[in-house]
DNA sequence: CCATATCTCTAGTAAAAGAATAGAGATTGT
DNA sequence: ACAATCTCTATTCTTTTACTAGAGATATGG
């Protein structure tokens, strides 16, 4: 299993998300401009997570995306998975228990891929969003609570709001 | 970590090698023929695993290739690092160790990856050719004995030669 | 010592994957 | 209406993958 740059932006992005939930959409710019993305590619793939159904969009002007269920039912592997296939390091789970039964000669070869991919997936099933963000979405039973993040300042993102009129788009204020 | 169709060939020719282990050189013409794969391809895959001094190479008329240490000694990690490169899943461990203590905001993924990798690091430091071979190089504490290899019918590989004149070449006989 | 078998080594190449970029279209807020 | 956003299709550039080709070096056997 590898995870290319793509996954990793996918990630990133879906942390940032998990670290908003709950506070409204954020666009697109702004995940690419926070995280530091190439925000044309970073559209794609978040166009791509919105058809998997993992987040949701806002279009129109005061669009954005944002997560459509709670981080902590958002697991890595699911993302991985959608974005960079199977977590075995060779073919995939099915394939290999086929081959298990079937190829004789390189069997306990096999084995060993479906022995790797196993220890992957239960790392991965077994962390979500909540696990790796703290803020708004972060109450899982394994993040031992780390440094708190660091306050950003304001440029013309809706991130950080002035006070001025009103709240972040998006809450239910 | 991925392993490419380059690093399934290599494990296959390796564990061709295995069952051969102390029986002399096998042709690169044979493990092509014997495993199914591209002679040409294997040339180079087997020249990469010697100059890394896993295979040892006979030269000219009756050479061919045999490994360089026992079965037992050659760890599948030490084959796939090479072939393909690092464990982990995304960059490499020095890399990922040095991230989680820089990265904060992205620690705790860089933690998994981690994590990641070094279960897939755990299974493939400890499995090595004898565990997943039958035949003379087999003699580690983890294989539990599977069927006999089916005997091969006579080509004109030097894999199962006459008796007529002579036991197999490169044998101490 | 020549012919043949075999490994050695350097190039080349076609296809796929990876990592974007471009731009027109659809929707919504004001 | 108009600007801000997401939506979608296409295109491009680079790297990697998976080979193929062929000349060179070296050993064996006769």
């Amino acid at each position: 299993m590898k995870i290319s740059q793509k996954g990793f932006y996918a990630l990133q992005a879906l942390m940032m998300l998990a670290r908003w939930y709950n506070q409204g959409a954020i666009r697109i710019r702004d995940i690419a401009y926070e995280e530091g993305l190439p925000e044309k590619f970073l559209e794609l793939i978040l166009l791509e997570l919105k058809n998997a159904r993992i987040v949701d969009s806002v279009r129109g002007a005061k669009g954005g995306y944002q997560l459509r269920r709670a981080p902590s039912e958002i697991r890595l592997s699911e993302i991985i998975r959608l974005i960079d296939g199977p977590l075995a390091p060779f073919g995939d789970a099915e394939q290999l228990r086929n081959l298990i039964d079937r190829d004789a000669e390189h069997r306990s070869l096999y084995r060993v891929f479906l022995d790797v991919r196993d220890a992957a997936a239960k790392i991965l099933e077994n962390t979500t969003l909540a696990d790796i963000v703290q803020g708004p979405g972060a109450e899982s039973a394994k993040g031992k609570s780390r440094q708190p993040r660091s306050k950003k300042k304001d440029g013309e993102s809706r991130l950080l709001p002035m006070v001025v009129h009103g709240s972040v788009h998006g809450g239910k204020e």
